[in-house]
RNA sequence: GGAGAGGUGGCCGAGUGGUUUAAGGCAACAGUCUUGAAAACUGUCCUGGGGCCUGUCCCCAGCGCGAGUUCGAAUCUCGCCCUCUCCGCCA
């Protein structure tokens, strides 16, 4: 949510940031929809205050048995016209805050113009991909092969897009969490969580992910919930509607959550595999901090993504996404992609978000710098750290044995029963 | 799921239709006192919105959430949510 104080302080400014995500046409009809609310606010808070008054007057020509009949009436003509002013002054309410909740966040100078993904700048990169003495595999072949993953059986379970986990696969997917998470808390200096999976609207539209996104989501409609399409979502509201003392941040907080997608109007897009499910694990990173240093946690949070990638020994790039890639509720994206060899792509692990004000002001996350200080709205970020399907798909793909196996990774060796390798026997 | 009790500022807690303009206390913050600290005393002390006379200013709203009754609601009515106790069911 932007603040509408600073779109009627400098509309130009907000025009032209707003109209590199394609919202700068916005701007006009907010500012229309803020003067008709004010207006109306003067009208019906004239009219309250008058009532007040009259309000006491009658309590004190009563007190001394006199007879105020004539104020009452009179009143009585008062309280209609609030009761409408009111009900013009909700609707103008509610189409104020449609359309600003509609509104993308403002990115920042820093990031590229550009329409979508094609148009994101790499800025870092690892190493060249590797080549392999002999053909790569995709992980599909190498995962049934191996017995570690079982894709028709999760689809007959649950649809296309769900699979299922088996023998070492399973265990190798309950490594890779545990190594994640241990390296956040330990080595990362953030507290673990373990949020719920299913939230609140309250908790989506404080996030930003509803109302533009609720279609993404699977919708529990007997309970009004909705599956975590991230875990970013539960972990970031943990302080919601709250005003954090003095001393509290940064906030820093990781957690495992299985996501949930449906992915609608991507049917028919990467079917094959990991690439893309409706139901996938992933190590969420969470921070919340003071306004001026948000930017440094974002690097320093894109640093972290990229331990977990170096750890396990993967070729990465980094990317700075352009303005029309950005997350909505982002000021600024960097994408952690890696390479898988027998795909012969890059895929992305990681997205790392700034997303300054925007959530805090939606979700009501506030700070106080001193005791007696003004509550301000903290900035939150969120970053992957990281998904886990694509991890896999690297995993397998990169770690491919020419007779079939796949070696573990030492870092997960300890979490493997110090097993070194993966083979169908 | 059933029955009962409850939800008031950071916390405790008073408040059953009109000086509640939410008492009182605790905590916090500032100051006085003190060699320093504590105690004591004095003061400050919720949040959001609007205004122009930009102020130690004025006004409006908020007592779990939402509707309603009324000239007027923390207080009365209805619906919902949450917490606690007991019962039922259950991993």
């Amino acid at each position: 949510m932007l603040d509408i104080k600073l779109i009627r302080s400098d509309p130009d400014a907000v025009r032209r940031r707003l109209s590199r995500r394609g919202y700068g046409e916005a701007v006009d009809q907010l500012l229309s929809l803020d003067e008709d609310r004010r207006r109306l606010i003067q009208q019906v808070e004239d009219l309250k205050a008058r009532r007040n008054a009259a309000s006491e007057e009658i309590a004190r020509v009563k007190k001394e048995k006199g007879d105020a009949s004539s104020i009452i009436s009179e009143m009585k003509q008062v309280s209609d016209e609030i009761k409408a002013l009111d009900a013009e002054l909700k609707s103008v309410d509610d189409a104020l805050d449609e359309r600003l909740s509609d509104l993308p966040n403002l990115p920042d100078e820093s990031v590229p113009d550009g329409a979508g993904e094609e148009d994101n700048v790499e800025i870092e990169r690892s190493g060249d991909p590797p080549s392999l003495s002999f053909e790569p595999k995709p992980h599909w072949d190498i995962a049934t092969a191996l017995d570690i993953i079982d894709f028709e059986r999760g689809a007959k379970l649950a649809g296309s897009g769900f699979i299922l986990y088996k023998r070492l696969g399973a265990r190798l997917e309950r490594a890779l969490i545990n190594f994640m998470l241990d390296m956040h808390t330990t080595s990362h200096g953030y507290t673990e969580v373990w949020p719920p999976y299913l939230a609140l609207p309250s908790v989506m539209y404080g996030t930003g992910k509803l109302p533009k996104f609720k279609d993404d989501m699977y919708w529990v409609t007997e309970d009004d919930l909705y599956l975590n399409p991230t875990a970013e979502v539960p972990i970031t509201c943990i302080h919601m509607d709250e005003i954090l003392s003095p001393g509290t941040l940064p906030l820093r907080h990781t957690g495992y959550c299985a996501s949930f997608r449906r992915e609608a109007g991507a049917a028919g897009k990467d079917t094959r595999g990991l690439i893309r499910l409706h139901q996938f694990d992933k190590v969420e990173l969470v921070q919340l901090t003071e306004p001026e240093k948000s930017y440094d946690a974002l690097e320093e949070m894109l640093k972290q993504a990229k331990n977990v990638v170096e750890a396990l020994g993967f070729t990465y790039r980094v990317l700075n996404c352009c303005a029309g890639d950005i997350g909505q509720a982002a000021s600024k994206m960097y994408d952690v992609e890696i390479w898988a060899p027998g795909l012969g792509k890059w895929l992305e692990v990681s997205s790392v978000s700034n997303c300054t004000d925007y959530q805090a002001r939606r979700a009501n996350i506030r700070f106080r710098r001193e005791p007696t200080a003004k509550p301000e709205f903290v900035h939150t970020l969120n970053g992957s750290g990281i998904a886990l399907p694509r991890t896999m798909i690297t995993l397998i793909e990169t770690y491919q044995q020419p007779d079939g196996s796949v070696l573990i990774p030492e870092v997960l060796r300890p979490y493997m029963g110090g097993m070194e390798v993966i083979s169908s026997s």
